[in-house]
DNA sequence: TTATCATATGGAGTCAACTCCAAGTCAATA
DNA sequence: TATTGACTTGGAGTTGACTCCATATGATAA
């Protein structure tokens, strides 16, 4: 796949795409004979797996040092999986931050449309 | 509340406390007739008001818009209400992301814990 | 009263994560 | 073959959200 095809079908532009090849957040791709990068299948494995942890915020320094243990073989399989349970544990912390976050905003957002129906906007604890 | 305090109790800097105020994400504090900022209550709200948004990655720039709007009385309650439900519409989304990188997350954890065991990783889809 | 401390301001600096750009190369069409 | 268009690189610029700093001033302890 051209690079072109990648940034449609995920949806990342070829900036992104080139950035995260140069630092390391994947691993380097293919190339065509004229130097052109050329995607294999895995090479998008590789993308979808940055793309979805990226959109959970899960920091670019993380998933270099992730992609740096994969390139050295079976014997970081331990420090992959720390790895990752340390970003979990991250994650389900920022989840519960939401949740909190959501509760409160259903909770405003209901106290605005009862002002809405009744014209009263009680004081807010 | 001096500031020192208010820094201590919502374990935000103060420098950070000054910015918030500065760019209008909370409405101006009251200050001492030496010009040192006094804390109400009320102003404590709009602290952990802040506190709780920015840890769900609610953007700046909204927040300050609804400092604003709460700022122009009562005629603003149906923009408020707006204002917040389309914010709680993209933080569901960013939790449904969330979700999905845990799953992916789970599964990818859960083929190291057996490679740990059997010795062999099997090929990742 | 003097020294130290807390706080004030405006502005500059930092950091993560892109995003854009200039200049050049390769490939495909008229 | 000439031109257009896709792609390359290295490096600079941008954005959001702080964070730090220099300098000044009000408040407190010795």
């Amino acid at each position: 796949m051209t690079i072109t095809e990648v940034s449609k079908k995920y949806d990342i532009s070829q900036d992104t795409l080139r950035y995260y090849e140069r630092i390391g957040l994947i691993p380097a791709v293919n190339r065509t004979k004229g130097g052109n990068r050329d995607y294999t299948e895995e090479s998008c494995g590789w993308i979808e797996l940055a793309k979805c942890m990226r959109s959970a915020g899960i920091p670019i320094e993380a998933l270099i040092e992730y992609c740096a243990l994969t390139q050295q073989g079976e014997e970081t399989i331990t420090a992959r999986k720390e790895l990752l349970v340390e970003e979990r544990r991250k994650l389900l912390e920022k989840m519960e931050d939401m949740q909190k976050t959501m509760d409160k905003l259903n909770y405003k957002i209901d106290r605005y449309e009862k002002a809405e129906i009744t014209g009263v906007l009680s004081w807010d604890k």
